[in-house]
DNA sequence: GTGGCCCTGTGA
DNA sequence: TCACAGGGCCAC
């Protein structure tokens, strides 16, 4: 369901929740799930002590004292806490059962309906890890403005496109990229060799803002997202574009309209997001 | 670039 | 019953 606010927000509660845990066992359900493969996945991350939990983009990183585990969450992926004992629901793929520096037991189960989320485990000796990584561009959240404008001056192709692109930067997903958008004043069909300088510092300032905002607001609960510890982010409510076509864009009153683009739906306002920048 | 696909569920 | 859902990869 995520995209980095909400990805930012789980993964700050598994940092809360998991540091200083030791996994006594991980157990898998759904062999795709996990990478390399679930015998190696089991036995590598069994044993092991949780020293911190970050994110990358949208992917979480829960840091081991050997090696890591990535996480994507893609669609509906997520991880629920439960007392020790209780048998995987439905869409449980991983169980990992794990011990606190107090010695309390208790697990938490990665779930995912539609099962396109993974885990996967890089050991620390792996070159594999550099590889892994180089595909995602800064940080939606953390790159500087000469940073953003410099790699968006050296792109061509249509705006929406580029900002979902997680080699460009990463982070953005279909919701965040139609409100920085709207922010930016700029249709997500512009050409990206068509913005001025302005234009560029303008959506990343945009870009930056929105998700600033919705962390603070601890992500978008759409389809029953939640965080780590089950509670609900309030993002929604402030949408401005996206999931609204037909309605009042909150800043000009006109029609907010959708258009479908890479067969993803965008959502924009045709006044205060004209074709042309 | 576009469309299909990996899946399941929900709401019209 | 069908369209659609926040991601991302692949073949065309």
């Amino acid at each position: 369901m995520p995209e980095l606010p909400e990805v930012e927000t789980v993964a700050r509660g598994l940092a809360k929740k998991l540091t200083g845990a030791a996994i006594e066992k991980a157990e898998v359900y759904l062999d795709k799930i996990v990478r390399p493969d679930p015998k190696s996945f089991a036995r590598n991350v069994g044993g092991a002590v949780i020293t911190g939990v970050g994110r990358r983009g949208k992917v979480i990183l829960v840091e081991l004292d050997r090696g890591l585990i990535a996480v994507h969450l893609k669609m509906t992926g997520g991880f629920v806490f439960v007392p020790a004992g209780q048998p995987p629901a439905r869409h449980s793929h991983v169980r990992l059962v794990l011990r606190d520096p107090a010695g309390k037991v208790f697990e938490t189960h990665y779930s995912d309906m539609r099962q396109f989320g993974w885990l996967h485990y890089l050991d620390p000796a792996d070159l594999d890890q550099a590889e892994f990584f180089s595909q995602l561009g800064p940080d939606a959240l953390a790159v500087g403005q000469k940073e953003f404008v410099g790699r968006l001056a050296g792109r061509r192709g249509r705006l929406k496109p580029l900002l979902l692109n997680q080699s460009f930067v990463a982070g953005l997903g279909n919701i965040y990229a139609d409100e920085a958008l709207h922010r930016a004043g700029l249709h997500p069909l512009c050409p990206a060799e068509s913005l001025t300088d302005e234009g560029r510092r303008r959506l990343h300032k945009a870009v930056r803002q929105v998700l600033r905002e919705a962390v603070k607001l601890g992500g978008s609960s759409i389809a029953n997202f939640k965080d780590a510890e089950g509670k609900l982010g309030y993002f929604q409510t402030k949408h401005r574009v996206y999931g609204r076509s037909g309605q009042p864009c909150p800043a000009c009153g006109c029609r907010i309209e959708r258009i479908v683009l890479g067969g993803r739906a965008a959502c924009f306002c045709p006044a205060c997001q004209p074709p042309v920048a």
